[in-house]
DNA sequence: CGACACATGTAACACGTTACATGATTTG
DNA sequence: CAAATCATGTAACGTGTTACATGTGTCG
């Protein structure tokens, strides 16, 4: 729901069309998740279809502007207004993907958590560079702090997770050995 | 495509049918992010028409069995073997909504952080109560602990908004107050 | 003139979600 | 017996993604 209601923000702030839309929403957002075309004037429609927004008229140059309808503005209220909690966020594809690769037998955890802890890296690293490029525009910085705090949130998990997997790795053969002192057995 | 990838692994470990996947993969991940169990049969479909899993005749009480495929096995070894990348990852909502509530007049920025942090700290309340119900279970503790440490960076985040915020309001008071000494004009 | 930015749109598809329909088995 | 659990599936819908088709204007 983040593009629908995203350009519900931007017509709020003014009438626009379609391909100013696009422009607008990946300069707010830093182009972090660039917007492809297309997918704006397929929202429109169903914006529309829901009697959100309006369409105007054509304006000679070919160009259609959109606007913001009542509804669509108290829409737009009530996503400001909900906080975002945990059954609207996607699934997480990275805790999934752990949470099973330690229970599948014959998987590199360690390995895949290197990979992915080098990958955040180099993600990370590449905001930096995005960062210093900024031209301080406060929506921007935002969008990419909430990212450094993010990848830095993962480097960290990621750590802990590797430090879970040698303590149980740890405790698993303590156990063992345990059992072999009581049995005298060594498979 | 963390379905699709999380049953794979789990008919990486036996083969199973659809009910139980369904049961498996709840359990692993916690219950943090409930499967419908209809989604279980419509991606096993898919993962068949694709090629990644097999189905096995019905065992007389109604029962089908799933298994990997040759090829199913690649895929998993490749989701496993290849880092989640930015571009992977799904829009943040919450990052998204408060770069437009910035740049659209009207909209009480401090209140929607306020808002976002108190439930934002529920969630993390709920979370810690989960956790003391844990039975200890290793993949179910690094995907609660993946949230914890999301919830912890989301909250920072929210606090560093604020400041960022305040900064900008009093630099622009501050601008205001330049342009009103230099001129002695005050609008 | 050719390439590129501006501008609009459609079609096909993948994925996820919910709700519904159906039936067997178990258990209080 | 009624209710819950086990078990499979389908239909309809929403959102998002990509690729394609089309046309205008501008600038080197």
């Amino acid at each position: 729901m983040s593009i629908r209601h995203g350009l519900l923000a931007l017509l709020e702030r003014e009438p626009m069309y379609g391909y100013q839309l696009r422009t607008e929403f990946d300069q707010t957002t830093g182009s972090t998740w660039p917007l492809n075309v297309g997918q704006v004037y397929t929202t429109l429609a169903r914006l529309e279809r829901d009697g959100l927004v309006v369409a105007g008229e054509e304006d000679g140059e070919g160009r259609r502007r959109y606007e913001i309808t009542d509804a669509g503005r108290a829409d737009l209220d009530s996503w400001f207004g909900t906080p975002v909690i945990s059954s609207d966020r996607p699934r997480d594809e990275l805790a999934i993907k752990l949470a099973l690769a330690v229970t599948v037998p014959g998987v590199d955890v360690a390995g895949v958590i290197q990979k992915q802890r080098a990958a955040t890296i180099v993600a990370m690293q590449d905001l930096t560079r995005l960062k210093a490029t900024g031209d301080g525009d406060l929506s921007w910085s935002l969008v990419l702090e909430s990212m450094r705090f993010q990848y830095d949130s993962e480097i960290r998990w990621l750590d802990h997770c590797e430090s879970s997997l040698a303590r149980a790795a740890r405790d698993r053969d303590q156990a063992t050995a345990t059992i072999e002192a009581k049995t005298g057995v060594k498979r």
